[in-house]
DNA sequence: TGTATATTCCAACATTTAATGGATTGAAGG
DNA sequence: CCTTCAATCCATTAAATGTTGGAATATACA
């Protein structure tokens, strides 16, 4: 019978491991990352603002959990998310997070949904509007993660060229501003500059992972 | 712009705070308890074989994540999940850990589904069968637990007491026997108990939270 | 073959965390 | 009111973790 506390203090440990890596903010951002497509640890240390090499610890961490495999393309190492299920929970803990933590809710709240932006209500009606062409879905993240996986009937523009190319918008409809999720803050600059220039802007919190579209290899 | 590298990481920094909870072995435990039903502390600490302070601390960092509730009962305090989705992002998160450490998939192998051991295939053929009579499911956790959340058709022979009342069980039918989830070890210990007895024995690894019935409230 | 580049490994420090023992709160019951 | 009991708080120690800098690896390229 002590054995049997043994095995069992043994299996929640296992579950502990996966449970730590969702346990620090870097390590949380850079899962975000990885959720549009794969990436070299260059380009996660420079997206989340974190020397390489402390990147490379926290892959490390990522990769001894199984939670993300490499691949060598030439110079550069490529992470990619080992499972969409690793999405999934990603997804899950941010949403229980914003469904419990009300400091979350309210730093949230000053990032977007100020009380004249609103929310598409629900995903099916959006998807019915941007099908006939009576909104227009903009994924504002690069282009490479465009690529990887969009939303259905997105059209890319980057948020550094948005300025140059907003003549590529149309000004009678509204436009329904989309990036990594809704802890990137590209999605909020793009409404605030598209509203400023006179155009009907929505911000959509929601990034490829919150819709289930990633991909899990890109091409 | 560097205001806006300081708001990203206080998000990712609350939702780490969620993440946290879950890094602790001995809080798993807990969490998987309290998806049983409400439990007082000194309960909480002995089924987890831990001391009551070194229960109360862990019990407090779930307090402060906003995961648990408290409510005081005559003489104890009891706990009990904040919401049903405490108990859903704990199955995935186990879930996940075993579609992806072979170690946990390994340890998992020696407590049941030996050779001999056939799984139910699903849940609807399952259930079917219960409803007809033609399985016996058996809960084999405390009564107290029974009562909060049970799986439907399901009889309650707590394990301590199932030598006693072997009687009341079929010979002629299969007995599939479950307990608190796939690291609980009571529902194995029952397989094996009636198996030696001349019962035919099915290990069913789910507990009700992985059901998905978790009693917000016990009554 | 040698050099440049991307990434990882290793060692060190500061911080955080888990766990334990002693003192404290706060309600229950005589 | 005083005692009892459950639970928490506080202080301490040992272990684990995040982070940084320097050295090492391994591949691409010339």
């Amino acid at each position: 019978m002590k054995g049997a506390r043994k095995t069992k203090d043994l299996l929640y440990e296992q579950v502990a491991r996966i449970g730590k890596v969702f346990s620090s903010p870097k390590r949380l951002e850079l899962i975000e990352l990885l959720c549009q497509g794969e990436k070299t640890v260059e380009i996660l240390a420079r997206e989340a603002a974190i020397s390489v090499k402390l990147a490379s610890a926290h892959l490390r961490e990522l990769r001894t959990a199984h939670l993300v495999a490499t691949e060598r393309q030439g110079k550069n190492i490529c992470y990619r998310l080992a499972d969409k299920s690793v999405a999934e929970l990603w997804v899950q803990i941010h949403t229980l997070a914003e469904e419990r933590l009300i400091e979350l809710q309210m730093a949230l709240q000053k990032i977007a949904a100020r009380p004249d932006d609103l929310v598409p209500s629900d995903r099916a009606s959006l998807m019915k509007a941007a099908r006939k062409g009576e909104v227009v879905v903009l994924d504002v993240r690069p282009t490479e993660e465009y690529l990887a996986a969009h939303l259905p009937f997105a059209r890319s523009i980057p948020l550094n060229e948005l300025r140059q190319r907003l003549a590529e918008l149309p000004k009678d409809r509204s436009i329904v501003a989309y990036c990594r999720g809704p802890y990137c803050l590209m999605a909020a600059d793009a409404v605030e500059l598209l509203k400023r220039e006179g155009y009907e802007a929505i911000h959509l919190r929601d990034g490829v992972a919150e819709w289930g579209l990633v991909a899990s290899r890109q091409e």
